[in-house]
RNA sequence: GGCCCCAUCGUCUAGCCUGGUCUAGGACGCCAGGUUUUCAUCCUGGUAACACCGGUUCAAAUCCGGUUGGGGUCACCA
């Protein structure tokens, strides 16, 4: 595996390190990370540094690296001199706007687009270094995943190197280091392709052994082409910050041009590891369906034991200004002090509706925050008997006043207003309940509410819908 | 434009290599129904595809050729 540190860690580089991961671990094979940041301009450490954490977030991990390409210069350097002294590489002479003409007299000539230089003999010690390109014929290498693939050689020109003796480009430095690390399969993205035969011409100047490829095929966005920042969010950092679970998102990617024999889709890291293969990896590009990952992670948040779910969503709690870590406690929004147990409950409540972790604080904010509502809210169906809605909140509050706090939990508590719910009509009596504890159309039950809550909120929370003036005045 | 890759429901895919069991299976989404005070979960059902043309064959989603369409790539980036 051998990200470019260039960017951060895109979604298409996460997939192409799965499949590594998984091919290797799989083969019970050395896993090598490899940064590839001969390109001093663009390269950053701050993208290495997102590189390695995406990766071990999602599980990835490797045998041997980061070997940066950096830190290997004279290696390649003494490559490159060897095939310029042998004469199979040599300085071009031309300046990037001869070179630009030629290409454009190429495009107009519908020829391909390549450089043959004129002055391969050059003694000149300076310039860019090229392959001398002298094969004919096809180059032919068999891709796993796709087959046979050839190209004519002749169409590849005399193609780059490196800038100088100490500036390797991609594949010069690739194919080096290919070697020089022993790696025996390469498994990249579609887009290098085009690649491969000119590292091929490479590895047979340098004297190095063929490879084996297999060329993944590309992640694409809604339009089809490659997903690219248009696409929103590309970089794993996005979706983890979202709250995508790794598990989720992995398993996701892995579904994106693989799939396994039979009709399962949900897979552990380590059972993908037993299943993958490269045989049964797709050719064609898959576009990036944020819905079947939203469901995926979704069935992974409701598989979450209860702890972990909670420690997952506290950040978030935290970051909405919800609640304030006090020692072992929490302080609400509202200046109630809960424990961890209150945590839980309201991850339980909220565990079957959750799509991404960030949902929360939008969901649960009536649970740490005095709920914000119109007095319509609390009309059943629209009909705004406000009379009948105050004559049941009323009752309800008795119920509730009766009950102990010891006793207030979902089952004790229906077990005394179901009765009263259900002479009244369930929905008479539960919605407005429902609606003034949690201000929201949609959330859970008013049991499950009531006894989160406990009896005092709860009380208070019906106070206060009695303070509405359609509510208040509605007494006669 | 040259070269290369690809082509099954809207999307991810099974099947294709080793033609018949495919009136093409699964999943997401969507729609309908059930459970339910609301939402979600859960359960049931439905929706929807072999790009096109020709060839081989008793028989083609599966093999071959072509067409069309889509994509990738052509840097002193990787």
């Amino acid at each position: 595996m051998a990200p470019s540190p260039t960017g951060f860690l895109h979604i298409g580089t996460a997939r192409t390190a799965l499949f590594n991961f998984l091919f290797t671990r799989h083969e019970s094979g050395v896993f090598v990370l490899r940064i590839e940041d001969t390109d001093l301009e663009r390269s950053e450490k701050r993208f290495e540094d997102d590189i390695i954490n995406g990766l071990h977030w999602l599980g990835i991990t490797w045998d041997e690296g980061p070997i940066r390409q950096s830190e290997r210069l004279d290696i390649y350097e003494t490559h490159l001199r060897q095939l310029l002294d042998s004469g199979k590489a040599f300085h071009c002479t031309h300046d990037p706007a001869s070179l630009e003409a030629e290409k454009k007299e190429q495009m107009t000539s519908k020829s391909p687009l390549r450089h043959i230089c004129t002055d391969r003999d050059t003694k000149r010690k300076e310039g860019i270094i090229r392959l001398r390109n002298d094969a004919t014929g096809d180059i032919m290498f068999n891709d796993i995943i796709r087959g046979n693939i050839m190209v004519k050689a002749e169409e590849l020109g005399d193609f780059s190197l490196a800038k100088n003796p100490k500036t390797p480009l991609f594949n010069f430095a690739n194919v080096v280091d290919d070697y020089d690390m022993q790696i025996s399969h390469v498994i990249r993205g579609e887009d290098h392709i085009p690649n491969t035969p000119r590292q091929i011409l490479i590895q047979k100047a340098l004297g190095f052994p063929d490879l084996a490829y297999a060329h993944l095929p590309l992640i694409l966005g809604q339009d089809r082409s490659k997903m690219s920042k248009r696409d929103g969010a590309t970089s794993i950092g996005e979706y983890r910050a979202l709250g995508y679970l790794p598990e989720a998102l992995a398993n996701f990617i892995a579904l994106m041009g693989w799939h396994a024999t039979g009709d399962r889709e949900i897979f552990s890291l380590n059972e993908l590891v037993q299943e993958f293969s490269l045989e049964r990896v797709q050719k064609s590009g898959a576009v990036f369906d944020i819905e079947k990952l939203n469901w995926l992670n979704a069935e992974y948040i409701r598989k979450l034991p209860l702890p972990d779910l909670t420690m997952h969503l506290v950040p978030y709690l935290i970051d909405a200004g919800l609640i304030t870590v006090e020692g072992d406690r929490y302080r609400t929004k509202d200046g109630r002090t809960v424990d961890q147990e209150y945590l839980n409950r309201i991850s339980a409540l909220e565990a079957p509706r959750l799509k991404r972790l960030s949902d929360i604080a939008e969901r649960v904010a009536f649970f740490f925050d005095t709920p914000q509502y119109e007095a319509d809210l609390l009309s059943w169906k629209g009909k705004q008997d406000f009379q009948t809605i105050r004559q049941n909140i009323d009752e309800v509050e008795k119920i509730v006043r009766n009950i102990e706090s010891s006793n207030f939990s979902p089952e004790d508590l229906k077990e005394v207003i179901m009765p009263f719910a259900e002479a009244k009509g369930r929905g008479e009596v539960l919605w407005p309940l429902r609606a003034l504890l949690s201000g929201k159309e949609a959330s859970p039950d008013p049991f499950d509410l009531m006894a989160t809550l406990g009896k005092d909120e709860t009380l208070a929370r019906i106070q206060r819908a009695k303070s509405i003036p359609q509510i208040q005045n509605a007494i006669l």
